[in-house]
DNA sequence: GTGGTCTAGACCACA
DNA sequence: GTGGTCTAGACCACC
């Protein structure tokens, strides 16, 4: 009912870092951008980069090191429980918007098994 | 990039309109709430809400009659059609970040499979 | 490049009393409504309907009888020339437009003949 | 029997500039003023020119480009089609003048080939 | 600079 | 009452 709302950008920012290391951008042990260094990059205030840092560093997703920097998990098990966190969180989304118009589980694979191989063959003429 | 993104507020209420009548919350030839209650009701301006109600019309989801009021279409097969292309940018958006986190297509049809018979399995338990 | 003009409301009167007569809904010699019932019944000012009638007076379509009120012309010839006269406007304005966007005189013909008998076969059908 | 009857400025204005266009005036790919430029010149509101533009776009007739400007369709079949459009127009309102005031379809055929022809010869005495 | 969105409030025709 | 049109002027993102 709400209709300026918006993300906050910290989590923006959040999800973005999440997405680079799962995609492999960001590498294990790789040091992200200081806070200070990554807040001119976003055009962001510092704090809101210290936000995102401390976040994923509870999630163990990240380890600051003093004087170092901040440093993604060396642990790839913490990586892959990350990417399949952020796909389920995708599916639960997708299948309750889904039922919440009126379509049922089997449909559902249905019409996402006849997408893929709509767009399979769309990319094999290009 | 782009922090700051937000959809205008006439595609939101749009597909606020939109979901009701699929979800069926707004019924075959229904008379919708006239523009000036709507707004007010909404907090909007009603200009805005007379465009959403044009674009509805051009959708041909909805028609207006001069003095009247503005009516949901009787025509179901239009709203058989809205509810189809609702389903697919879903489809479109879920395959689409599913993708960017590096899933294939045939993990994604595996992932959904479970994910809805554990759901089916835990709704029989309740 | 003015947008907000319209034909004086005594001309659309005029013209409206010249259709009436040449499609013989007003007859040879027929009494027309008294200035006072003509312009109640137009909702339209009594001096406005004296100019009408004044103005149909100086083309022979009308005449004017003191005391009795204002009757169509008993010539049938006037009324044949009015119609025409109809036409032949009709005519120009619509070869004017045609030329303007550049379409030659036979093209106008074939065109012409094309709709004709597509609206022909049309009426047919109903 | 409605004498007030006015076009709204925006269809008016949207007419005017289809004929521009159709007439050459102007041409594929040209550059419209922009919305503030042209709603000075006309002494309209810039968003009346905005809708009249949108609309434009619509009928896909122009092409907006953000922080550019907007430009007539390069697209020279559907400048065509426009043209046809705006004839066939004329022509229905044509046929039903003469209709209207009682002259069938062999007749206008008759009558505008006669025009046409008197107009041929007496051009060629200029 | 461009167009895109939104607000506030006006007057109109239609019924 | 309804929706339709129009104005005046605001702020925004993009280029």
């Amino acid at each position: 009912m709400i209709y300026n709302d918006r993300e906050p950008i910290y989590l923006q920012i959040m999800n973005d870092i999440k997405y680079q290391i799962v995609l492999g951008n960001l590498k294990v042990e790789e040091r992200l951008l200081s806070i200070k260094e990554q807040s001119q990059h976003m055009g962001v205030n510092p704090n809101t980069i210290a936000r995102v840092y401390s976040e994923l560093e509870r999630e163990q997703i990240v380890h600051k090191e003093k004087g170092l920097g901040t440093f993604v998990t060396p642990d790839e098990s913490i990586i892959m429980k990350l990417k399949n966190e952020i796909a389920k969180e995708n599916i639960i989304r997708f299948v309750a918007r889904m039922q919440k118009i009126g379509i049922c589980g089997e449909n559902m694979k249905d019409m996402l098994a006849r997408y893929l191989s709509e767009k399979h063959n769309e990319e094999k003429l290009l």
